[in-house]
DNA sequence: AATATTAATCGTAATATTGCAATATATTAA
DNA sequence: TTAATATATTGCAATATTACGATTAATATT
């Protein structure tokens, strides 16, 4: 079917899970890599850094603002674009919260 | 396409990447949870815990094994499965990198 | 006003993912 | 050996994702 069923797990689940498939695309890591690195960014900056089509970076942007992980500032014909601090440091503690989970290796099967 | 140009990222990037892609869908993470929470799960039961078909199970934890997260153990008919606590942890540094990279807020756009 | 520049949107082709019924495989029990 | 149980694999339909050419929209420059 192509379709997850999401009404069958846990809002926190699917929020992990929705975060997680955002950066499930190399184009969207390197994105959000070169924003930290140079801290501000133009959208056509990206597209030379990363050199795919521009529609492709417009698309790969779209998402991670749809997530809210990145605001872009209109400046004249151009996007400025960085990261939203608030909303990474708010991903970064769900994220965590996943991936610190403690490991008990005594009754392990393996 | 529905295909990533992988060749145009850094090993580090597409790591991340595949990483992040088997993490973006619920089914996982709720199995990657049952597996912390009880540490060790035959495969039925995730079938009865999560309510998806045997088979859909039966894929999700195929791509789990896959990148190395968990590892599956032959008891008579049954599989038990628990987290490869090894490569959990080398995981968690690679996603760490990516994730706590620090965000410089002087000279932002936005 | 006409043109240039930059980024977003639309449309579409190629490929990937999700989910499950049906089936296959492997082990144990009778 | 046969039947039962548990899991994996196959095949397929529905949907999603990726990428980009063509176009549009918005602002700047001349």
């Amino acid at each position: 079917m192509g379709l997850a069923k999401t009404e069958m797990f846990t809002d926190e689940q699917n929020k992990i899970a929705l975060f997680a498939k955002v950066f499930g695309h190399p184009a969207r890591v390197a994105i959000l890599q070169q924003l930290f690195k140079i801290n501000t960014c133009y959208c056509g900056d990206l597209v030379s850094e990363i050199g795919l089509a521009q529609p492709t970076i417009s698309q790969h942007l779209k998402e991670l603002k749809n997530l809210g992980l990145v605001k872009g500032n209109v400046e004249g014909t151009s996007v400025c674009y960085c990261i939203d601090a608030e909303n990474w440091t708010a991903m970064k503690a769900v994220m965590a919260a996943f991936l610190d989970q403690d490991i008990t290796t005594t009754n392990s099967c393996c």
